[in-house]
DNA sequence: CCATTAATTTAGT
DNA sequence: ACTAAATTAATGG
């Protein structure tokens, strides 16, 4: 197997999937970082980084989708929060640490740029609007995460399942139509409830005619009925 | 390369 | 935990 690197030269310029931060850089800096980056793709099911390894390149995702998640000592899964692309992986870490305190995982096939840590770090320092887009973005996204973390604490299996089912069609998808991309098991992992419990629910939404469900592909029949359900858990 | 079958994963009870 | 169904991998032509 012998790869031609020299040709996959990143060109940053005429990258179509910028960050709203990547896109204001000035043309020498995406110029850079287009020297000290490189776009590699990822298989379904693929582990992107391991909760626990050192933080040693930025990872920006470009396409697809992306499961952030930790595994308990007694290997149970708890799904944090789904990444979207157009954003970047594990910032927090990046900056709070050296190591990852998350794992990621492809959900579907995904493709993805390494930047240099450095590089990125010196565009932080010297381009204000820049660090100010990053900012921005990891704020929401923890803010957001704080408020789903907090209403699931007190909700019951009912509301928990309703919650990810907006969550998936407001945050993920924007439709109230989508292909799941989770096994149940992840989709109850991410809520915080067993397999069973989940899915049980998911079939009493499906019996009450709030969801229609064929296999992965879930569809909210009765919107206002689901958010009473989220609000009043 | 495609078709069968074996093995693993997933979903529901 | 168990079974059925579905998905994926292995095998052989």
């Amino acid at each position: 197997m012998i790869s031609d690197f020299s040709q996959l030269q990143n060109n940053c310029n005429d990258c179509k999937d910028k960050s709203c931060a990547a896109a204001i850089l000035h043309p020498a800096e995406l110029e850079i970082v287009s020297k000290n980056s490189r776009e590699t793709d990822f298989k379904k099911g693929d582990i992107l980084v391991q909760a626990g390894s050192m933080t040693s390149n930025i990872i920006y995702l470009k396409s697809g989708l992306v499961k952030e998640y930790i595994k308990s000592a007694t290997d149970k899964e708890q799904i944090l929060q789904i990444v979207k692309k157009y954003t970047y992986l594990g910032l927090p870490s990046q900056f709070g640490d050296r190591v990852n305190h998350y794992s990621y995982a492809a959900l579907t096939d995904v493709k993805v740029c390494y930047i240099d840590v450095n590089v990125f770090n010196k565009l932080i320092r010297e381009n204000g609007n820049f660090a100010y887009e990053i900012l921005v973005s990891v704020s929401r996204d923890s803010l957001y995460n704080f408020h789903r973390f907090m209403n699931q604490s007190q909700k019951k299996v009912y509301g928990r399942v309703a919650d990810a089912i907006l969550y998936f069609s407001r945050i993920i998808f924007d439709q109230e139509s989508f292909e799941l991309p989770f096994t149940r098991q992840e989709f109850a992992d991410l809520i915080g409830v067993s397999r069973e419990s989940s899915t049980r629910v998911l079939l009493k939404f499906v019996a009450e005619g709030l969801l229609s469900i064929q296999g992965r592909l879930i569809t909210i029949e009765k919107m206002e009925m689901l958010e009473t359900i989220s609000k009043n858990g």
